[in-house]
DNA sequence: TTGCTCCTCACGTCACGTGAGGTGGC
DNA sequence: TTGCTCCTCACGTCACGTGAGGTGGC
Protein backbone atom coordinates (compact mmCIF):
# COMPACT_ATOMS: atom_id res chain seq x y z
CA UNK A 1 0.00 0.00 0.00
CA UNK A 2 1.12 3.69 -0.96
CA UNK A 3 1.52 6.19 2.07
CA UNK A 4 -1.88 8.02 0.40
CA UNK A 5 -3.88 4.45 0.62
CA UNK A 6 -2.32 3.73 4.25
CA UNK A 7 -3.42 7.73 4.93
CA UNK A 8 -7.22 6.68 3.80
CA UNK A 9 -7.79 3.36 5.94
CA UNK A 10 -6.16 4.88 9.04
CA UNK A 11 -8.29 8.08 8.62
CA UNK A 12 -11.67 5.72 9.43
CA UNK A 13 -10.17 5.35 13.03
CA UNK A 14 -7.85 8.67 13.50
CA UNK A 15 -9.63 11.57 11.51
CA UNK A 16 -6.48 13.57 12.31
CA UNK A 17 -3.64 11.38 10.76
CA UNK A 18 -1.94 13.49 8.31
CA UNK A 19 0.57 12.05 5.88
CA UNK A 20 3.45 14.78 7.61
CA UNK A 21 2.88 12.33 10.65
CA UNK A 22 3.03 8.87 8.95
CA UNK A 23 6.24 10.33 7.64
CA UNK A 24 7.19 12.00 10.95
CA UNK A 25 6.26 8.18 12.68
CA UNK A 26 9.06 6.66 10.68
CA UNK A 27 11.21 8.91 11.35
CA UNK A 28 11.14 8.22 14.93
CA UNK A 29 11.49 5.01 14.24
CA UNK A 30 7.78 3.23 14.71
CA UNK A 31 7.22 1.71 11.95
CA UNK A 32 10.00 0.72 9.03
CA UNK A 33 7.92 0.18 5.51
CA UNK A 34 9.74 -1.03 2.68
CA UNK A 35 10.83 1.16 -0.61
CA UNK A 36 9.72 0.92 -4.20
CA UNK A 37 13.01 1.29 -6.27
CA UNK A 38 12.08 4.78 -6.67
CA UNK A 39 11.61 5.41 -3.28
CA UNK A 40 8.07 5.32 -2.59
CA UNK A 41 6.91 3.79 0.78
CA UNK A 42 5.15 0.67 0.71
CA UNK A 43 3.26 -0.56 3.53
CA UNK A 44 2.67 -4.11 4.12
CA UNK A 45 -0.93 -4.84 6.28
CA UNK A 46 2.05 -5.44 9.44
CA UNK A 47 2.63 -2.04 9.09
CA UNK A 48 -0.44 -0.64 9.20
CA UNK A 49 -1.30 -2.59 12.35
CA UNK A 50 1.68 -1.20 13.39
CA UNK A 51 0.73 2.30 12.98
CA UNK A 52 -2.89 1.49 14.47
CA UNK A 53 -1.43 0.46 18.21
CA UNK A 54 1.18 3.54 17.50
CA UNK A 55 -2.27 5.94 17.26
CA UNK A 56 -4.54 4.20 19.44
CA UNK A 57 -2.25 4.51 22.05
CA UNK A 58 -1.42 7.89 21.53
CA UNK A 59 -5.37 8.41 21.66
CA UNK A 60 -6.27 6.61 24.53
CA UNK A 61 -3.62 6.16 26.61
CA UNK A 62 -1.51 9.54 26.09
CA UNK A 63 1.56 7.78 25.90
CA UNK A 64 4.76 9.70 24.76
CA UNK A 65 6.31 7.96 21.37
CA UNK A 66 9.11 7.40 23.01
CA UNK A 67 7.83 5.01 25.65
CA UNK A 68 5.58 3.39 22.43
CA UNK A 69 8.66 2.85 20.91
CA UNK A 70 10.32 0.76 23.56
CA UNK A 71 7.31 -1.58 24.28
CA UNK A 72 7.39 -2.19 20.50
CA UNK A 73 11.24 -3.06 20.45
CA UNK A 74 10.56 -4.97 23.35
CA UNK A 75 7.16 -7.20 21.63
CA UNK A 76 9.35 -7.47 18.68
CA UNK A 77 12.14 -9.04 20.58
CA UNK A 78 9.57 -11.37 22.08
CA UNK A 79 10.43 -9.76 25.50
CA UNK A 80 6.59 -8.92 26.43
CA UNK A 81 3.02 -10.45 26.08
CA UNK A 82 1.50 -7.72 24.23
CA UNK A 83 -1.47 -7.88 26.11
CA UNK A 84 0.30 -6.87 29.24
CA UNK A 85 -1.07 -2.91 29.97
CA UNK A 86 1.73 -0.49 29.26
CA UNK A 87 2.66 1.08 32.14
CA UNK A 88 2.07 4.73 32.98
CA UNK A 89 -0.44 5.23 30.88
CA UNK A 90 -3.84 6.96 32.75
CA UNK A 91 -6.87 6.77 30.06
CA UNK A 92 -8.50 9.98 31.40
CA UNK A 93 -5.91 12.58 31.72
CA UNK A 94 -6.78 14.59 29.44
CA UNK A 95 -10.51 14.38 29.45
CA UNK A 96 -11.18 16.25 32.98
CA UNK A 97 -8.83 18.16 34.45
CA UNK A 98 -9.68 17.76 38.15
CA UNK A 99 -7.01 16.31 40.30
CA UNK A 100 -5.59 13.06 38.06
CA UNK A 101 -2.64 11.39 39.88
CA UNK A 102 0.36 10.78 38.41
CA UNK A 103 -0.02 7.23 39.48
CA UNK A 104 -2.05 4.53 37.90
CA UNK A 105 -5.66 4.46 39.20
CA UNK A 106 -5.54 0.94 40.42
CA UNK A 107 -2.40 1.19 41.31
CA UNK A 108 -2.31 3.78 44.07
CA UNK A 109 -3.29 3.01 47.27
CA UNK A 110 -4.74 5.64 50.37
CA UNK A 111 -6.23 5.23 53.33
CA UNK A 112 -9.46 6.49 54.17
CA UNK A 113 -8.25 9.87 55.80
CA UNK A 114 -5.42 10.28 53.61
CA UNK A 115 -8.39 10.31 51.07
CA UNK A 116 -10.90 12.49 52.68
CA UNK A 117 -7.36 15.16 53.12
CA UNK A 118 -6.40 15.00 49.74
CA UNK A 119 -10.44 15.32 48.84
CA UNK A 120 -12.06 17.73 51.50
CA UNK A 121 -14.46 15.80 52.10
CA UNK A 122 -15.61 14.47 55.66
CA UNK A 123 -16.13 11.13 56.79
CA UNK A 124 -20.12 11.51 56.80
CA UNK A 125 -19.61 12.52 52.87
CA UNK A 126 -17.70 9.71 51.98
CA UNK A 127 -20.26 6.87 53.65
CA UNK A 128 -22.86 8.51 51.41
CA UNK A 129 -21.11 8.35 48.53
CA UNK A 130 -20.07 4.20 49.78
CA UNK A 131 -23.37 3.84 50.53
CA UNK A 132 -24.70 5.23 47.41
CA UNK A 133 -22.25 2.64 45.55
CA UNK A 134 -20.17 4.95 43.42
CA UNK A 135 -16.88 4.62 46.21
CA UNK A 136 -15.79 1.19 47.33
CA UNK A 137 -12.98 0.19 49.60
CA UNK A 138 -10.43 -1.66 47.55
CA UNK A 139 -9.82 -3.89 50.76
CA UNK A 140 -11.20 -2.81 54.33
CA UNK A 141 -9.58 0.48 54.82
CA UNK A 142 -7.50 1.01 51.45
CA UNK A 143 -8.97 2.97 48.61
CA UNK A 144 -7.13 3.50 44.85
CA UNK A 145 -7.08 6.06 42.65
CA UNK A 146 -10.47 5.83 40.97
CA UNK A 147 -11.62 6.33 44.89
CA UNK A 148 -10.23 9.16 44.56
CA UNK A 149 -10.99 10.50 41.04
CA UNK A 150 -14.73 10.32 42.09
CA UNK A 151 -14.41 11.79 45.50
CA UNK A 152 -12.54 14.68 43.52
CA UNK A 153 -15.55 14.71 41.56
CA UNK A 154 -17.95 14.24 43.97
CA UNK A 155 -16.39 17.28 45.83
CA UNK A 156 -17.08 19.38 42.76
CA UNK A 157 -20.86 18.53 42.17
CA UNK A 158 -21.51 18.92 45.79
CA UNK A 159 -19.75 22.66 45.73
CA UNK A 160 -22.57 23.01 43.05
CA UNK A 161 -25.40 21.49 45.43
CA UNK A 162 -25.03 18.03 44.08
CA UNK A 163 -25.34 16.12 47.12
CA UNK A 164 -24.00 11.89 47.12
CA UNK A 165 -27.77 10.55 46.12
CA UNK A 166 -27.94 12.56 42.63
CA UNK A 167 -24.84 10.04 41.80
CA UNK A 168 -26.36 6.78 42.24
CA UNK A 169 -28.10 7.01 38.76
CA UNK A 170 -24.32 7.51 37.22
CA UNK A 171 -23.56 4.17 39.29
CA UNK A 172 -26.73 2.26 37.50
CA UNK A 173 -26.05 3.57 33.95
CA UNK A 174 -22.47 2.64 34.39
CA UNK A 175 -23.24 -0.81 35.46
CA UNK A 176 -25.17 -1.43 32.94
CA UNK A 177 -22.93 -0.27 30.39
CA UNK A 178 -20.18 -2.78 31.87
CA UNK A 179 -22.97 -5.43 31.68
CA UNK A 180 -23.27 -4.93 27.63
CA UNK A 181 -19.43 -4.50 27.17
CA UNK A 182 -18.73 -7.74 29.25
CA UNK A 183 -21.47 -9.51 27.50
CA UNK A 184 -19.63 -8.77 24.52
CA UNK A 185 -16.15 -9.83 24.98
CA UNK A 186 -16.80 -12.97 27.79
CA UNK A 187 -15.52 -15.31 24.89
CA UNK A 188 -12.93 -13.19 23.93
CA UNK A 189 -11.64 -12.85 27.71
CA UNK A 190 -12.06 -16.47 28.70
CA UNK A 191 -10.25 -17.61 25.75
CA UNK A 192 -6.63 -19.82 25.91
CA UNK A 193 -5.25 -17.74 23.35
CA UNK A 194 -3.30 -14.49 24.41
CA UNK A 195 -4.17 -13.01 21.54
CA UNK A 196 -7.36 -13.34 21.77
CA UNK A 197 -7.11 -12.40 25.82
CA UNK A 198 -5.33 -9.22 24.41
CA UNK A 199 -8.05 -8.37 21.43
CA UNK A 200 -10.88 -8.53 24.53
CA UNK A 201 -8.84 -5.82 25.94
CA UNK A 202 -8.59 -3.57 23.22
CA UNK A 203 -12.71 -4.06 22.60
CA UNK A 204 -13.38 -2.93 25.71
CA UNK A 205 -10.90 -0.18 25.71
CA UNK A 206 -12.64 1.06 22.14
CA UNK A 207 -15.70 0.76 23.63
CA UNK A 208 -15.28 2.85 26.43
CA UNK A 209 -14.10 5.29 24.27
CA UNK A 210 -17.44 5.79 22.06
CA UNK A 211 -19.52 4.96 25.83
CA UNK A 212 -17.80 8.52 26.43
CA UNK A 213 -18.03 10.23 23.28
CA UNK A 214 -22.08 9.52 23.30
CA UNK A 215 -22.59 10.22 26.37
CA UNK A 216 -20.55 13.73 26.05
CA UNK A 217 -22.06 14.73 22.89
CA UNK A 218 -26.20 13.44 24.66
CA UNK A 219 -25.28 15.85 26.98
CA UNK A 220 -24.14 18.81 25.36
CA UNK A 221 -26.72 19.02 22.97
CA UNK A 222 -29.12 18.21 26.26
CA UNK A 223 -27.93 21.17 27.76
CA UNK A 224 -27.65 23.31 24.36
CA UNK A 225 -31.19 23.31 23.91
CA UNK A 226 -31.96 24.41 27.74
CA UNK A 227 -29.25 27.25 27.53
CA UNK A 228 -30.93 28.32 24.03
CA UNK A 229 -27.40 28.27 22.28
CA UNK B 1 -0.56 37.27 45.67
CA UNK B 2 3.08 35.97 44.82
CA UNK B 3 3.51 33.30 42.30
CA UNK B 4 3.34 30.33 44.79
CA UNK B 5 0.25 31.53 46.28
CA UNK B 6 -1.15 31.49 42.95
CA UNK B 7 -0.19 28.24 41.94
CA UNK B 8 -1.56 26.82 45.29
CA UNK B 9 -4.81 28.53 44.43
CA UNK B 10 -4.86 27.36 40.82
CA UNK B 11 -4.08 23.52 41.43
CA UNK B 12 -7.39 23.10 43.29
CA UNK B 13 -8.92 23.22 39.40
CA UNK B 14 -6.26 22.69 37.07
CA UNK B 15 -3.85 20.24 38.89
CA UNK B 16 -1.23 20.16 35.97
CA UNK B 17 -0.15 24.04 36.62
CA UNK B 18 3.39 24.64 36.82
CA UNK B 19 5.10 27.97 37.84
CA UNK B 20 7.08 27.38 34.46
CA UNK B 21 3.62 27.37 32.91
CA UNK B 22 2.57 30.92 34.46
CA UNK B 23 5.63 32.49 33.72
CA UNK B 24 5.24 31.70 30.41
CA UNK B 25 1.51 32.87 29.79
CA UNK B 26 2.88 36.57 31.09
CA UNK B 27 5.68 36.13 28.51
CA UNK B 28 2.73 35.44 26.12
CA UNK B 29 0.74 38.71 27.46
CA UNK B 30 -1.92 36.25 28.70
CA UNK B 31 -1.49 38.37 32.14
CA UNK B 32 0.39 41.31 33.37
CA UNK B 33 0.78 40.91 37.31
CA UNK B 34 2.18 44.23 39.33
CA UNK B 35 5.85 44.11 40.41
CA UNK B 36 7.12 44.13 43.98
CA UNK B 37 10.24 46.35 44.11
CA UNK B 38 12.58 43.49 44.15
CA UNK B 39 10.95 42.31 41.19
CA UNK B 40 8.48 39.82 42.35
CA UNK B 41 5.20 39.09 40.69
CA UNK B 42 2.47 40.32 42.66
CA UNK B 43 -0.91 38.80 41.37
CA UNK B 44 -4.40 40.58 42.15
CA UNK B 45 -7.73 38.65 42.36
CA UNK B 46 -8.40 39.74 39.10
CA UNK B 47 -5.29 38.43 37.54
CA UNK B 48 -6.27 35.02 39.42
CA UNK B 49 -9.61 35.41 37.47
CA UNK B 50 -7.89 35.68 34.28
CA UNK B 51 -5.25 33.10 34.85
CA UNK B 52 -8.49 30.63 35.50
CA UNK B 53 -10.21 31.88 32.51
CA UNK B 54 -7.27 31.28 30.28
CA UNK B 55 -6.98 27.78 31.77
CA UNK B 56 -10.33 26.58 31.31
CA UNK B 57 -10.45 27.93 27.97
CA UNK B 58 -7.61 25.79 27.06
CA UNK B 59 -8.77 22.61 29.35
CA UNK B 60 -12.57 22.29 28.37
CA UNK B 61 -12.14 24.31 24.73
CA UNK B 62 -9.00 23.57 23.24
CA UNK B 63 -8.52 26.69 22.09
CA UNK B 64 -4.88 27.76 21.33
CA UNK B 65 -3.27 30.93 23.62
CA UNK B 66 -3.19 33.34 20.50
CA UNK B 67 -7.04 32.87 20.50
CA UNK B 68 -7.72 33.03 24.13
CA UNK B 69 -4.83 36.78 23.93
CA UNK B 70 -7.11 37.77 21.18
CA UNK B 71 -10.27 37.23 22.82
CA UNK B 72 -9.43 38.49 26.36
CA UNK B 73 -8.22 41.95 24.49
CA UNK B 74 -11.65 42.21 22.84
CA UNK B 75 -12.98 41.98 26.29
CA UNK B 76 -10.75 44.58 27.76
CA UNK B 77 -11.12 46.88 24.74
CA UNK B 78 -15.14 46.68 25.47
CA UNK B 79 -15.64 45.40 22.29
CA UNK B 80 -17.13 42.10 22.86
CA UNK B 81 -19.06 40.49 26.19
CA UNK B 82 -17.28 38.08 28.02
CA UNK B 83 -20.46 35.66 27.86
CA UNK B 84 -20.97 35.15 24.05
CA UNK B 85 -18.79 32.07 23.40
CA UNK B 86 -15.71 31.96 21.71
CA UNK B 87 -15.95 30.52 18.22
CA UNK B 88 -13.67 27.52 16.99
CA UNK B 89 -14.09 25.62 20.30
CA UNK B 90 -15.01 22.17 19.72
CA UNK B 91 -15.45 20.49 23.16
CA UNK B 92 -14.60 17.11 22.71
CA UNK B 93 -11.77 16.80 20.18
CA UNK B 94 -9.24 15.23 22.36
CA UNK B 95 -11.94 12.99 24.95
CA UNK B 96 -12.45 10.53 21.82
CA UNK B 97 -10.54 10.47 18.69
CA UNK B 98 -13.18 9.34 15.70
CA UNK B 99 -14.42 11.97 13.13
CA UNK B 100 -14.43 15.47 15.13
CA UNK B 101 -15.49 17.35 12.43
CA UNK B 102 -13.41 21.00 12.36
CA UNK B 103 -16.65 22.77 12.45
CA UNK B 104 -19.04 23.40 15.54
CA UNK B 105 -21.67 20.50 16.33
CA UNK B 106 -24.33 23.02 16.34
CA UNK B 107 -23.21 25.23 13.43
CA UNK B 108 -22.37 22.25 11.20
CA UNK B 109 -25.64 21.26 8.79
CA UNK B 110 -25.97 18.16 6.78
CA UNK B 111 -28.27 16.78 5.08
CA UNK B 112 -29.87 13.38 5.40
CA UNK B 113 -27.90 12.22 2.95
CA UNK B 114 -24.87 13.65 3.51
CA UNK B 115 -25.36 12.26 6.96
CA UNK B 116 -25.29 8.17 6.11
CA UNK B 117 -22.68 8.71 3.42
CA UNK B 118 -20.27 10.14 6.19
CA UNK B 119 -21.09 7.35 8.62
CA UNK B 120 -22.10 4.47 6.02
CA UNK B 121 -25.27 3.68 7.92
CA UNK B 122 -28.30 2.53 6.05
CA UNK B 123 -31.00 4.31 5.81
CA UNK B 124 -32.90 2.01 8.53
CA UNK B 125 -29.96 2.20 10.61
CA UNK B 126 -30.62 6.17 11.33
CA UNK B 127 -33.94 5.33 11.80
CA UNK B 128 -34.01 3.48 14.82
CA UNK B 129 -31.06 5.58 16.21
CA UNK B 130 -34.17 8.03 15.66
CA UNK B 131 -36.59 6.16 17.09
CA UNK B 132 -34.50 5.26 19.96
CA UNK B 133 -34.11 9.37 20.82
CA UNK B 134 -30.53 9.32 20.43
CA UNK B 135 -30.35 11.27 16.90
CA UNK B 136 -32.94 14.15 15.89
CA UNK B 137 -32.99 16.30 12.60
CA UNK B 138 -32.58 20.25 14.21
CA UNK B 139 -34.98 21.20 11.09
CA UNK B 140 -36.98 18.22 9.17
CA UNK B 141 -34.20 16.75 6.60
CA UNK B 142 -31.30 18.60 8.24
CA UNK B 143 -28.46 17.34 10.95
CA UNK B 144 -25.84 18.93 12.59
CA UNK B 145 -22.35 17.89 13.70
CA UNK B 146 -23.62 16.19 17.30
CA UNK B 147 -25.93 14.26 14.70
CA UNK B 148 -22.97 13.11 12.71
CA UNK B 149 -20.67 12.11 15.93
CA UNK B 150 -23.69 10.53 17.58
CA UNK B 151 -24.25 8.66 14.02
CA UNK B 152 -20.38 7.89 13.57
CA UNK B 153 -19.94 6.28 17.16
CA UNK B 154 -23.29 4.41 16.49
CA UNK B 155 -21.64 3.14 13.92
CA UNK B 156 -18.43 2.32 16.11
CA UNK B 157 -20.88 0.23 18.40
CA UNK B 158 -22.62 -1.69 15.62
CA UNK B 159 -19.05 -2.95 14.65
CA UNK B 160 -19.07 -4.73 17.65
CA UNK B 161 -22.75 -5.70 17.73
CA UNK B 162 -24.00 -3.48 19.94
CA UNK B 163 -27.51 -2.03 17.80
CA UNK B 164 -29.58 0.79 18.68
CA UNK B 165 -31.87 -0.24 21.22
CA UNK B 166 -28.91 -0.37 23.42
CA UNK B 167 -28.38 3.09 23.19
CA UNK B 168 -31.49 4.13 24.51
CA UNK B 169 -30.24 4.10 28.28
CA UNK B 170 -27.64 6.56 27.53
CA UNK B 171 -30.30 9.41 25.98
CA UNK B 172 -32.13 8.20 29.23
CA UNK B 173 -29.15 8.48 31.63
CA UNK B 174 -27.91 12.19 29.88
CA UNK B 175 -31.96 13.67 29.99
CA UNK B 176 -31.74 12.89 33.69
CA UNK B 177 -27.89 14.67 34.20
CA UNK B 178 -29.37 17.76 31.81
CA UNK B 179 -32.00 18.22 33.86
CA UNK B 180 -30.21 17.85 36.63
CA UNK B 181 -27.84 20.70 35.94
CA UNK B 182 -31.37 22.31 34.42
CA UNK B 183 -32.63 22.75 38.20
CA UNK B 184 -29.60 24.39 39.19
CA UNK B 185 -28.58 26.80 36.88
CA UNK B 186 -32.32 27.76 35.79
CA UNK B 187 -32.47 30.97 38.18
CA UNK B 188 -29.03 32.19 36.74
CA UNK B 189 -29.90 31.65 33.11
CA UNK B 190 -32.80 33.41 33.60
CA UNK B 191 -31.10 36.34 34.85
CA UNK B 192 -30.88 40.17 33.37
CA UNK B 193 -27.37 40.27 34.60
CA UNK B 194 -25.00 39.36 31.79
CA UNK B 195 -22.85 38.80 34.24
CA UNK B 196 -25.08 36.00 35.66
CA UNK B 197 -25.84 34.51 32.44
CA UNK B 198 -22.27 33.95 31.56
CA UNK B 199 -21.74 32.51 35.13
CA UNK B 200 -24.76 29.64 34.40
CA UNK B 201 -23.15 28.73 31.40
CA UNK B 202 -19.92 28.13 33.26
CA UNK B 203 -21.31 26.56 35.44
CA UNK B 204 -22.80 24.06 33.23
CA UNK B 205 -20.07 23.87 31.53
CA UNK B 206 -18.13 22.87 35.00
CA UNK B 207 -20.75 20.37 35.67
CA UNK B 208 -20.47 18.52 31.86
CA UNK B 209 -16.99 18.30 32.84
CA UNK B 210 -17.49 16.36 36.11
CA UNK B 211 -19.94 14.14 34.77
CA UNK B 212 -17.42 12.82 32.34
CA UNK B 213 -14.81 12.01 34.66
CA UNK B 214 -17.42 10.39 36.84
CA UNK B 215 -18.79 7.98 34.14
CA UNK B 216 -15.31 7.58 33.28
CA UNK B 217 -13.78 6.34 35.90
CA UNK B 218 -16.95 4.37 36.82
CA UNK B 219 -17.13 2.40 33.49
CA UNK B 220 -13.11 1.98 34.00
CA UNK B 221 -13.52 0.59 37.30
CA UNK B 222 -16.53 -1.30 36.40
CA UNK B 223 -14.61 -3.21 33.04
CA UNK B 224 -11.15 -3.31 34.94
CA UNK B 225 -13.10 -5.90 37.53
CA UNK B 226 -14.49 -7.44 34.85
CA UNK B 227 -11.43 -8.12 33.20
CA UNK B 228 -9.44 -8.93 36.04
CA UNK B 229 -6.97 -6.52 36.33
C1' DT C 1 2.50 16.22 -21.82
C1' DT C 2 -0.62 16.79 -17.98
C1' DG C 3 -2.03 16.07 -13.39
C1' DC C 4 -1.43 13.68 -9.50
C1' DT C 5 1.18 11.35 -5.98
C1' DC C 6 5.16 10.96 -3.81
C1' DC C 7 10.06 12.25 -2.23
C1' DT C 8 13.74 14.88 0.96
C1' DC C 9 15.45 18.42 3.78
C1' DA C 10 15.42 22.57 6.29
C1' DC C 11 12.98 25.35 9.00
C1' DG C 12 8.91 26.87 11.76
C1' DT C 13 5.65 26.36 15.64
C1' DC C 14 3.20 25.61 19.83
C1' DA C 15 3.32 25.02 24.64
C1' DC C 16 5.83 24.51 27.60
C1' DG C 17 10.28 22.31 30.89
C1' DT C 18 15.08 22.61 32.54
C1' DG C 19 18.96 24.44 34.41
C1' DA C 20 22.50 27.78 35.35
C1' DG C 21 23.49 31.55 38.01
C1' DG C 22 21.79 34.79 41.00
C1' DT C 23 18.92 37.68 44.51
C1' DG C 24 15.11 38.66 48.18
C1' DG C 25 12.81 37.84 52.77
C1' DC C 26 12.12 36.29 57.35
C1' DT D 1 23.45 32.55 58.39
C1' DT D 2 20.19 29.17 56.76
C1' DG D 3 16.54 27.67 53.94
C1' DC D 4 13.13 28.87 51.08
C1' DT D 5 11.00 31.47 47.41
C1' DC D 6 11.57 33.97 43.65
C1' DC D 7 14.08 36.05 39.47
C1' DT D 8 16.04 36.02 34.28
C1' DC D 9 17.77 34.09 30.19
C1' DA D 10 19.22 30.60 27.14
C1' DC D 11 18.42 26.39 25.55
C1' DG D 12 15.92 21.91 25.11
C1' DT D 13 11.84 19.12 23.85
C1' DC D 14 7.86 16.99 21.95
C1' DA D 15 4.96 16.30 18.14
C1' DC D 16 4.28 17.63 14.52
C1' DG D 17 3.28 21.33 9.99
C1' DT D 18 5.03 23.97 6.00
C1' DG D 19 7.23 24.86 1.98
C1' DA D 20 10.82 24.72 -1.46
C1' DG D 21 12.51 22.11 -5.00
C1' DG D 22 12.29 17.97 -7.29
C1' DT D 23 11.01 13.16 -9.24
C1' DG D 24 7.82 8.96 -10.40
C1' DG D 25 3.71 6.80 -12.70
C1' DC D 26 -0.11 6.24 -15.72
Amino acid sequence: MSIGEVLARLREDFPDITISKLRFLEAEGLVEPQRTAAGYRKYSAADVDRLGFVLAAQRDRFLPLRVIRDRLAAIDAGEVDPSEPIDGGFADDAVGGTEPPAELPADLRLRREELLERTGLSDTDLRELENVGVIAARSPGWYDGDALIIATVAAGFAAHGIGARHLRAFRTAADREVGLYTALVAPMAKSASPTARARAVETVRELGALSQQLHAALVRMGLRDVLGQ
